[in-house]
DNA sequence: TCTGGGGTCCTAGGACCC
DNA sequence: TCTGGGGTCCTAGGACCC
C-alpha cells in the first residue's frame, strides 16, 4: 500500500509554529518579492482569499480582516520540512520525499485492518515532535493515495486520515472527486475531458484506457489505470536532478549591464553550489534575461553555452556567464528577471579527463570548491564569493519576514 | 516507369507537479 | 507601481547515419 503524508498549509503552519498567538488567526504567506499569495491557513481560505492572487490587490482586505501576512522564509520551511521527514522515516517505511511538504511511503508490513491506526500514529508523532499538522492518505496506488489524502482533509470525522483498502472502498470517493482534482490532471486536460463527458475521478477510472492513451497520452492513461487500482507509478528514490535552475525577478527593475551582471553572478554561484551539492558536473549552461512587464513581454532572450569540459567550478561557470551576458544584453531595455539553467548533468564519478588538454575541473579546483562550500555553509551564504557577486545574492522585497527561528543563532525564539 | 528501410540523437514545445 | 521559483516526463519533427 502507498501512503502520502501531506503537511497542512505547510508554510502557514511553519510560521504559526513559532507564534502560538496566531492560532485561529488567518495567515497568508507571500512569494519572493512579496509578489503574490502562495500559502494560506484554513482561516484565510475561509475568508475567500485565493491562491496566487497578487498581494497589492488584497492589502486592504488583509488589514480590514486582521490577516497576518508573512514574506516567505525558505530557510525556516526547509528546516521544518527536514524535521517532518525525519519523523516519517522513523516509521521505517520506504519513503520518497516528493516535495517540501509531502512524502510518499510504501507500507508493506502493516496488515490492512491496522493501517488506519498506523497512519494516525504517524500523524500524532509528527505533530508532537515538530508541531506541524499533517494529513495522510493510504491506498493501493499513488494516485488513489493522493485522492484519499485530499478527501480525508475534507471530512472532519476522519481526523485527516483516510485509508482506502480497495477499489470498492474507493469508489464513493472517486465519484465525489471532480476530474480536475485528480493528481496528474491539470487545467488543460480537465477542459478536454469534461468535453468528453468525463467529469469525475470515477469516470476516468471506468473509461476506456486505450482510448485515453490514443486521445491524450500515455501519462493520462497511467493516471486512469492508477485510479482503477492498478499501480503504475512506483516509489522513486530521489535521484540526482537532471537540470538545475536559478532565476529571480527583481524589484526594482534593472537597466544597466553591470547590475545585471552582478545579479547573474550570484545566481550562477548558487546554481554551482546546488550542482556540487548533488555531486554532479555540467557541460551546458543556458542564460536568460527578460525585459518588459507581465502585460507586455517585449523582449526575452536566452543563450545556451556549451562548455568544453564537464565542470562544477564556480569560476569557470562565471566566466561563461560573463561571455554569454555580453551577447544577450541589449541597452535600452528594462530587465525584470534573469536566470540560468544548468543542463547535461553527469555524476561526478563519471568524469572523463581529456586526453590532450589539461583538465578544467581537476583535483585542485575540486578542493577549492570544497573549501569555499564548507566556509559558506558554516558562516552563511556568500561569505566567500567571487568579486563579481553582490554581498547579498538577491535583494528581495520582503516587508513581512519572520526570523529564521531554527537555522540562525541570533534569530532563535526568545521566551521571556 | 521507377526512387528503401531502419535507426539514433537532439530540440522545442506542451502537458503536468509542488 | 506591484503578479514566484523550482522541477519532471513525453512527443513530434528534423538532422543525420548506414
Amino acid at each position: 500500500m502507498y501512503a502520502i503524508a501531506d503537511c497542512n498549509n505547510f508554510y502557514a503552519s511553519c510560521q504559526r509554529m513559532f507564534r502560538p498567538d496566531l492560532e485561529q488567526v488567518p495567515i497568508v504567506v507571500l512569494s519572493n518579492n512579496d509578489g503574490c499569495i502562495i500559502a494560506r491557513s484554513n482561516e484565510a481560505k475561509a475568508l475567500g482569499i485565493p491562491m496566487g492572487a497578487p498581494e497589492f490587490e488584497w492589502k486592504g482586505f488583509f488589514k480590514k480582516n486582521g490577516v497576518q501576512v508573512f514574506s516567505s522564509n525558505y530557510p525556516l520551511y526547509g528546516d521544518m520540512s527536514a524535521r517532518v521527514m525525519t519523523v516519517l522515516e522513523s516509521f521505517e517505511a520506504d519513503i520518497e520525499v516528493y516535495s517540501i511538504d509531502e512524502a510518499f511511503m510504501y507500507i508493506s508490513q502493516v496488515p490492512s485492518n491496522k493501517l488506519r491506526n498506523h497512519a494516525l500514529q504517524m500523524k500524532h508523532r509528527t505533530k508532537q515532535w515538530t508541531g506541524i499538522p499533517i494529513s495522510i492518505g493510504v491506498a493501493p496506488t499513488k494516485t488513489l493515495a493522493k485522492l484519499a489524502g485530499k478527501a480525508g482533509k475534507k471530512q472532519p470525522d476522519l481526523a485527516g486520515v483516510l485509508v482506502l483498502n480497495s477499489l470498492k472502498e474507493a469508489m464513493p470517493y472517486l465519484k465525489k472527486t471532480p476530474i480536475g482534482d485528480v493528481w496528474g490532471v491539470g487545467r488543460r486536460w480537465t477542459e478536454q475531458l469534461q468535453h468528453n463527458g468525463i467529469n469525475t475521478a470515477a469516470d476516468l477510472a471506468l473509461s476506456n484506457h486505450s482510448w485515453i492513451r490514443k486521445r491524450y497520452s500515455v501519462v493520462l492513461q497511467r493516471t486512469a489505470m492508477e485510479l482503477a487500482g492498478e499501480s503504475c507509478i512506483t516509489l522513486e528514490d530521489t535521484p540526482a536532478r537532471k537540470q538545475i535552475l536559478v532565476s529571480r525577478s527583481f524589484r526594482p527593475k534593472v537597466t544597466d549591464c553591470d547590475t545585471l551582471h552582478s545579479f547573474l553572478a550570484g545566481y550562477i554561484s548558487r546554481a554551482a553550489e546546488k550542482l556540487r551539492g548533488q555531486n554532479s558536473l555540467t557541460k551546458n549552461m543556458t542564460l536568460f534575461i527578460s525585459s518588459g512587464s507581465h502585460v507586455d513581454h517585449k523582449h526575452s532572450n536566452s543563450l545556451s553555452i556549451n562548455l568544453s569540459q564537464y565542470t562544477a567550478d564556480t569560476s569557470t561557470l562565471l566566466r561563461a556567464g560573463t561571455w554569454g551576458l555580453k551577447r544577450l544584453y541589449q541597452p535600452g531595455y528594462t530587465y525584470y528577471k534573469a536566470g540560468l539553467m544548468l543542463n547535461d548533468l553527469i555524476p561526478e564519478q563519471n568524469q572523463q579527463y581529456p586526453m590532450f588538454a589539461p583538465a578544467v575541473y581537476d583535483e585542485a579546483a575540486r578542493q577549492r570548491m570544497q573549501l569555499m562550500d564548507s566556509i559558506n555553509q558554516r558562516f552563511g551564504p556568500a561569505t566567500l564569493r567571487s568579486a563579481r557577486e553582490p554581498e547579498r545574492r538577491w535583494q528581495m522585497h520582503q516587508m513581512h519576514l519572520s526570523p529564521a527561528y531554527t537555522t540562525r543563532w541570533n534569530e532563535l525564539l526568545r521566551v521571556s
